[in-house]
RNA sequence: GGCGGCGUAGCUCAGUUGGCAGAGCACUCGGCUCAUAAUCGAGGAGUCGUCGGUUCGAGUCCGACCGCCGCUACCA
């Protein structure tokens, strides 16, 4: 059986989940959910990280530990998350003991591997960047990022060797072409490599909130470095052998390119330091942008997913966001293109589609729905779309499988036109075209049930078929000829009643 | 400053190795009335950022410029 890993980055938790965390989070559940339909072992993470300076002064100010703080906080999250239908297999916390003894583990293989040496760092620190800046940097003497004055501060800790990756990295993108995706982002991690890497300071003796050191225990790791293992921690590592044999190195990053050095880079060197080998595969995707702007907190931009999670449904919502942001580029947001998106494809093209056929189903064949016809004329556009939708979601691109599931809605409805079923008087003819549109909802129900977990179901269950569609498999399922007709169809409401404002 | 990307129909975006400009939405006209003012058909629509070059032929290749963005650097 094959095995899927996908990972989401994991989220710190000092900020509100928006629909750009949302955004990575239910790409990343329809390919666990679209393998899933294929019959692979699924391992799908997401979870909060929540070591780190910014942390511990956050709870400080509401007179609560890091912990409470830190559960206060994650647990936005996990509400998210259950409000959207992700299918998550696991929820990471770095605060766990798990991680904890995964870091430790991870770090001391690094170490021991001589890749670590004691050193003396001092800086301008940004406390919310949890970084440290150059005089250059700064704008009007704070922040470039956040606005705030920066800190100046002195620190005894350790640096990892990065600078002695940059070959075998070079080496490691030449052999694995299709790591990172896409090209341009490749292209620019090779680029941050190829310009030069400096060794990177990895641990914090001034703060207590993170993961001990385990060679020196007043220090702890800093918390990119303590985050990153995560996906190491999930995988068994420093727990279970047997389990992280398993699922390393065959995992899969998704990521937005605000964190692409991280990953594509530092992430990779730490790996060949610890002897793992590398993540598989890194794919990574632009800003959703609002008014061509980024979100940001500072501009006041930020929209949560339970707004429109309320106006669209989740259906609504996990459609828009497969469907009409393509993975890789930055792409516009607006609430007008997504009502706009839902009243066309959901409400207008599939709702209506099964609400027109289970009401000709009702008045010419009794409520009972036919079978397709085996040579029916849309079989073989049935057939095209299932391989136009596994190549797209093979390669990480949701909104072209949707885009070609689309295309067997409209040949339905074409089709229906030309027949006119509602013209003629019951038998043969009629119980054909039928059929055949009961097929394509069927057949579109399983290819758009990453995106519509719900509603893929509640079509099921009306045209009669009774097998949870979570128990579909592709490609099985997919082939033309698998309704089975002779089975009660429901004529019920909307499916999508269309949106208006 | 260096490296890289982007600029295509009113909107959101596709355009593989150069070969008659595409999709969806919106709009216009027509058909249909089973259906959620739905659906089907037809149609208009673009100096492919600007200028120049290579070529029989350039959205695509080359150069310059304008605008937006990303990464990176501060060295004379």
């Amino acid at each position: 059986m094959a095995r899927f890993y996908v990972t989401t980055p994991i989220y710190y938790v000092n900020d509100a989940p928006h629909i750009g965390h949302a955004y990575t989070t239910v790409t990343a559940d329809g390919l666990a959910r679209w393998h899933r339909l294929l019959g692979d072992e699924v391992l799908f993470v997401t979870g909060t990280d929540e070591h780190g300076l910014k942390m511990k002064r956050a709870a400080q100010a509401n007179g609560l530990s890091p912990k409470e703080q830190a559960d206060v906080y994650s647990a936005r999250y996990e509400e998210a998350w259950a409000l959207l239908d992700i299918s998550n297999d696991d929820y990471i916390r770095t605060t766990e003991p798990r991680h904890h003894k995964a870091v430790r583990a991870l770090m001391q293989a690094v170490y021991d591997n001589g890749w670590i040496y004691p050193g003396t760092y001092s800086g301008l620190y940004c406390v919310d960047c949890e970084g440290y800046y150059t005089e250059t940097d700064l704008i009007d003497g704070l922040c470039p990022v956040h606005r705030r004055p920066v800190e100046f501060m002195t620190e005894e800790n350790y640096f990892f060797r990065l600078s002695a990756f940059a070959d075998r990295l070079v080496e490691w993108y030449s052999d694995q072409p299709g790591a990172v995706t896409p090209e341009s982002r490749r292209n620019e991690a090779l680029g941050i490599i190829k310009g030069g890497l400096q060794d990177i300071s990895v641990t914090r003796s001034t703060l207590d909130w993170g993961v001990p050191v385990p060679w020196d225990e007043d220090h702890v790791f800093y918390v990119w470095y303590d985050a990153l293992i995560n996906y190491a921690t999930v995988a068994g590592y420093g727990t279970d052998d047997g389990r992280f044999k398993k699922w390393w190195p065959a995992v899969h990053h998704l990521i937005g390119k605000d964190i692409l050095r991280f990953h594509c880079v530092y992430w990779p060197a730490l790996c060949m330091a610890a002897g793992i080998e590398p993540p598989r595969r890194v794919s990574v995707h632009g800003y959703l942008l609002v008014r061509g702007e980024k979100m940001s907190k500072t501009a006041f931009n930020q929209i949560a997913p339970a707004d429109l999670v309320a106006d669209f449904g989740v259906d609504g919502y996990r459609y828009h966001f497969l469907r009409d942001q393509s993975f890789g580029p930055d792409g516009e947001f607006s609430y007008e293109g997504m009502a706009a998106r839902y009243n066309a494809d959901l409400a207008n093209n599939l709702g209506n589609l099964l609400a027109r056929v289970s009401a000709v189903v009702a008045q010419k064949c009794g409520g009972i729905g036919p079978a397709p016809r085996p040579e029916s004329p849309l079989a073989p556009l049935a057939s095209d779309v299932y391989d136009a939708a596994a190549a797209a979601w093979e390669k990480v691109a949701p909104s072209d499988a949707l885009e070609a599931a689309w295309r067997l809605v409209r040949a339905a409805n074409a089709a229906l036109e030309e027949a006119e079923p509602w013209r003629a008087p019951p038998g043969p003819e009629v119980d054909a075209v039928l059929g055949d549109a009961l097929e394509v909802l069927r057949i579109v129900a399983v290819l758009a049930s990453p995106a519509l977990t719900r509603a893929s179901a509640e079509i099921w269950r009306r045209i009669g078929l009774t097998q949870p569609i979570a128990e579909a498999r592709l490609p099985d399922a997919g082939r033309w000829g698998g309704y089975p007709g002779g089975l009660a169809v429901e004529r019920g409401g909307p499916l999508f009643p269309r949106h208006r404002d």
